[in-house]
DNA sequence: CTCCATGCAAATTATTTGCATAGAC
DNA sequence: GTCTATGCAAATAATTTGCATGGAG
């Protein structure tokens, strides 16, 4: 299941690679496939480090060229946290979902809501955008970091 | 009026900064006022020569200091659309809105929807989240770009 | 007077670019 | 055989950090 799921992300890309007229490298499609062996968000270094551990050798200039390609395409959606890092993940057959981030700890929780695609179509018509995807993150403090602070405000300021 | 504006934002900040135990010193004061002297969004180094230029001297490092206090304090928000570079605008007594951004041209357009504070508070009760603020991208062609496109694809591709 | 905040420059980090070579077409 | 994609290293750009000094409290 795993594997046909992988299969069909590869065809994809083919597709897109061909209809772009670009080359079907071997490195291209090893990048792809380290990317849908993960789990959840990473980032360039980290897939770069993996791929390294499971003996693919590629350059970082091809792993920023290719994540490009995906993001372009769809099969890979690229977050920016605040840190000045970006983040990446697999989207293809993973339903579109969106973040909550913990400014103290930066915990990151994900979350549906399909009213944020009835607003994404009605910007769009509105103000004559093609919308192809969308980014909502919501900022705030989470539950466990709200009782370290009570706990402390407890402990310098007991009642 | 816009004097009155500036005065209110001014005291919210010292009150911010006593809160804090933080020096209410004259470079922020003077970061705080170029900053609502502005309109739309700046990057750091946009607001660092607009100060230069009016003879105000503040070190890069202090602008990025106080634009962190700022953020914080919800006086100024930041955004990151792609381009690894942070922008951001005065955010008090503004009215909260969201930006569609095209991926060709990169122009940005604000638009504002009520749903999302809707979305913002149930996903908050939801996961035992403070939700403080939020950043909401829509990813798109805008209609210029789209009509550059298809006037390129006439050219090449004539019926 | 005590320390925090500033200014400057150096350091760090993410990403991009130039160029020679390998390899897809 | 041609020409694009890769790999490497160097370049660029944004942001952060260390340390001496000035100035708020």
């Amino acid at each position: 299941m795993n594997t046909d799921k992988l299969e069909e992300v590869k065809k994809l890309f083919t597709a897109h690679l061909e209809n772009k007229g670009l080359r079907k490298t071997g490195e291209r499609y090893a990048i792809l496939e380290e990317i849908y062996a993960r789990s959840g968000h990473f980032d360039v270094e980290e897939l770069y480090a993996g791929m390294k551990e499971r003996g693919l050798q590629v350059s970082r200039a091809t792993v920023y060229n290719t994540l490009d390609l995906l993001v372009e395409q769809g099969l890979v959606s690229k977050h920016q946290f605040g840190r000045n890092l970006a983040q990446y993940e697999k989207s293809y057959g993973y339903r579109q979902h969106d973040h909550v981030i913990c400014t103290e700890c930066h915990k990151v929780v994900e979350f549906c809501d399909p009213r944020i695609h009835g607003i994404q179509t009605m910007v769009g018509d509105l103000l004559n955008f093609h919308i192809l995807h969308h980014s909502l993150n919501l900022y705030g403090i989470c539950g466990d970091c709200r009782a370290k602070a009570e706990a402390a405000a407890r402990q310098s300021n007991p009642s």
